[in-house]
Formats: C-alpha cells, structure tokens, sequence
DNA sequence: CCTACATCCTCTAGCGACTAGAGGTGCAAG
DNA sequence: CTTGCACCTCTAGTCGCTAGAGGATGTAGG
C-alpha cells in the first residue's frame, strides 16, 4: 500500500488540490490518515469519492445534494428513492434552465442581428437592455 | 420634482433595495441627492438606468460586463462595436451552456429511468454518479 | 402634538463553492 | 548539501448579493 500523495489524488479524481482540501474542511471528505512529516495520504477509495464528487458537481449537484448521496452511497441497504428525488429534482431544474437560456438565446440573437456597428444611439443592444418592452420574451 | 425614495425607485425597477444600495457602492449607479433628513432622492433617469441593469443581469451580464454597456449607453457618439462583441461573447457562453445542459439532461434521464426504486446498490442515479465511464457524454 | 409604524439610514457579516497568496516544512534527485 | 517542487496551515478575497443589528426619519391617525 503505496502513499497517494494529495497531489496524486487530485491528479486522478480531477479534482484540484486545494478544492480537495475544502472538501475535507467542510466535511465531505472523511480526513486521510498522514505521514510521518504530516502529509496526507489518500486511499483508493478517497480517489472513487472524489471523482463522485466532481462528477455530480459537473451535474450542477449541490453540496448539500452531494452529501445526502455519499451518505446514500455509503448505506447501500437504503431505499434509493432519496437519490431518486434529487435526481428527478434536478432534471426539472435543468429543464427550466435550458428553457429560460432558450429564450435568452433568442433575444440575444435579435440585439446582434439589429446591431447595424454604426453608432451607440442606433445599437440595438443596448437599446433592448435599455427597454425591456422590446424583448422577445418576458420574463416569469 | 416629486422626490422618488429608494422604495418607490426599488417598485418601478423591479432591482431590490438593498440592491440598489450595493449597485451605488460598486459606482454603477451614480450617487443620488440626498433628502434634509439624509435620505437618497432619485431621479426618473435613475429608474432607466437600474431597469438597464436589471435587464441586463436577467440577462446574464456580469456587473463588469453591464458597466461597459453603462459607459457605452452614456456617450452615444461611440462606436456599438463593443457592446456588440460583449452581446455575441454573452451568445456564444449561452450556446455552450445550453448544449452542455443538453447532454446534462440526457444524462439525468438515463440516471432517472434506470432508477426502480429499488435499494441503493441496484440504484442507476447513484452507479451513474459514481462511475463517469457509464455517462451518455463526455465533459470537455 | 404625540404616538405608532413603515421606511429609511449605515455598518458588518454571511452565503456557496471555491481560489489566491503568504509564510513555512518535507522530500527526492543530482 | 543544495535546489526546487510539492506539501502544510492560515487568512482573505472572489461574485453578487442578502440578512441582520441598531438607530433615524417620515407620515398618518388620534
């Protein structure tokens, strides 16, 4: 059982070094056992966590989410429908948001289209921030 | 010259009062004239300006961003040509989220059909997580 | 005029999820 | 033995607000 140094660890999970210090910090990381001069010293396992970890933050998981499914993965006799419902909940956040960025898209597309790059005062871009009537959309 | 208090100014541009106080700390709202009793009297043009930014972060500007616009909107004899790039590089970082959101919600789907509600080490949401080479798509 | 109450004021601290930097120690190669 | 990188802890900063304390002002009713 050969040391996985903190940089190792981050090299392989894909998480940054200090980003890995902060998970321990905040507690989603148990603290790894140290060396004789008081360095960290990871196990594989360490290594499959924080990769879980930076997968579900690539997700958009919370940190709080992040941790109710640890707690889940550590606990494999739970039921799953805790992990279900973040999920689920998750894919309606993401739903709302490519549908909100969907119309952001469009209005952006309408100020680029109209900016003739004359002067400021015929801009179309700064004219539909100036008035929001102009929008494509409305906002919720 | 009816005196608009942070309140009403707050009513009619939809930004929060406390916000409205951060955007004049930060300098992207001037100053306003104060009332004898100390209190902050604005001025219709004020109201245009906080919708502006308002709009604006709905639209996802970051304040730095919104302060060129600001800038650009207060001399209209300059060229768009700036707030056009500032408007095509906002496009260009929305396509690329709504893309990336895009596969996000193929991934949570295949994470949240796959899930039977069974017990966690039969649960896809959790396997999925812990496991990227199982992912519908790959991150950058 | 007095009281009640909403609104205003300044100031500091907190949020999430890191990131950056200072100032110091450990360790392996040449 | 020295060079130089990786590691350590700690504090403070990032962004864009938001919350709260503790107090002053403004307004409407009695």
């Amino acid at each position: 059982m050969k040391k996985i140094t903190i940089g190792e660890a981050a090299r392989r999970s894909g998480v940054k070094v200090p980003t890995v210090r902060y998970y321990e910090s905040i507690g989603l990381l148990a603290a790894p056992s140290r060396s004789e001069g008081n360095q960290r010293s990871f196990e594989p396992a360490d290594i499959s966590r924080l990769a879980f970890i930076r997968h579900a933050r690539e997700l958009g998981f919370e940190i709080d989410a992040i941790r109710t499914l640890l707690t889940l993965q550590d606990d494999p006799n739970q039921s799953c429908a805790s992990a279900d419902a973040i999920a689920k909940a998750r894919l309606v956040e993401v739903e709302q948001r490519i549908r909100s960025l969907m119309a952001l898209k469009a209005e952006l597309e309408t100020m680029v289209e109209g900016c003739g790059h004359g002067r400021v005062d015929q801009c179309r871009v700064i004219e539909v921030l100036a008035d929001h009537g102009q929008c494509t959309h409305s906002h919720h």
